[in-house]
DNA sequence: CGGCAAGTAAACCGACCGGTATATCTACTC
DNA sequence: GAGTAGATATACCGGTCGGTTTACTTGCCG
């Protein structure tokens, strides 16, 4: 199984249960309504936790965001490279189309509202957040894997082709998100397998 | 000149010198720093106006983030339909490829943050929020304009190939702003290319 | 047994949130 | 010259923002 540069990512072992609780609930806040508009006295009751033990464990609301993207980013990686290495052992060209059948089943179960990332980054536009590097690193990962796939096809131009790919895949999350293509995800699969057979 | 469904699009007239400042300031602030993290009090700031004269003239602040989508909107209509549309008299195949020569134009001048729609999206999760039916229809607009512009080559399957075109330009548009792909957009066209060339 | 980490409860900080109030001034139009 | 629309200035509303503080309790571990 090839996991990329997952190295980069650190997460801290030993979590405690009130940290963990925080973690959990913050997932689904952040992702369903913003960032921006939930503040940590509505992450603390949630969690059931007090503000001072929030802060004990983690600093700041900002490391809590970098820590929900980097959670959801190891979840995201688990949930494509499962699918996408999945029990039968399929062809290099079959295991590039089933990125996009991972993308669909994530839409579906995960990301109804559109990519955390993407999202994340049009609520932060400082260069400097600490949560930059995840979402930097999110991408960074699909276009790397994206490219490991294609390279192992043997198509002519993997990069060019990879990114194309990778350029679909992101698209497919919008417009699937935005509701205004009907079976964006399997339309996208299809345009990816024209260029792919197109570079054979 | 293909206006599409402009008309759906309601600007008011007459708008005072105030509140026509205001529209302005607002289009900086609220793509640069996001919508949450602009208040009303800095708004009236930068614009030099009250906050009296602000809730005069639109009555809440979701009303002017709704009119600051609708503007820029507008906006971008023109750019599209201006560069697509532009002097030469290109063929239908050519006129399709110059969207993407638009969104190139555009990214660099304006749009540097990814779509000012997306994000919008992630910071607005109400269905019913007044500022909705801006970041449908502009998507849609530019849905249907790919539509009309694929059909005018007698493509085969315009829908769906309108459909993969558009998930390419939102993708690009992404990997743009996210400075992950060199040459995104001029991938995109490239991809673009193939796949309407495949279908002619 | 002593110490410490982890937790709760609750008050507090200055700043800002979206939105409203009263009162005054100016410029244009019937 | 009276009326009115548009703007100004300024103070205020209750509530929330991210973050801190003090005081106390719990449970494990050496």
């Amino acid at each position: 199984m090839w996991w990329g540069r997952v190295g980069a990512m650190t997460e801290q072992p030993a979590l405690t249960p009130a940290a963990e609780r925080v973690l959990e609930v913050v997932e689904k806040l952040f992702y369903d309504n913003g960032i921006h508009a939930v503040g940590v006295d509505m992450i603390a009751a949630e969690a059931g936790v007090t503000k001072k033990t929030l802060y004990d464990r983690f600093g700041s609301k900002d490391a809590i965001v970098r820590l929900y993207l980097e959670r959801r980013d190891v979840r995201w990686r688990a949930h494509v490279t499962g699918v996408v290495e999945q029990s039968g052992r399929f062809g290099p060209r079959r295991r590039v189309l089933l990125m996009f059948d991972a993308l669909e089943s994530w839409m579906a179960a995960e990301n109804p509202r559109g990519c955390a990332f993407v999202n994340a980054l049009a609520e932060l536009p400082d260069p400097d957040h600490p949560a930059r590097p995840a979402i930097a690193g999110e991408k960074q990962w699909v276009l790397d894997y994206l490219r490991q796939l294609v390279r192992d096809t043997g198509a002519r131009n993997p990069r060019k082709l990879a990114a194309s790919l990778f350029m679909l895949f992101e698209g497919a999350t919008v417009a699937a998100s935005l509701d205004v293509v009907a079976g964006a995800v399997a339309g996208a699969r299809d345009a990816a397998r024209q260029l792919l057979d197109a570079a054979l």
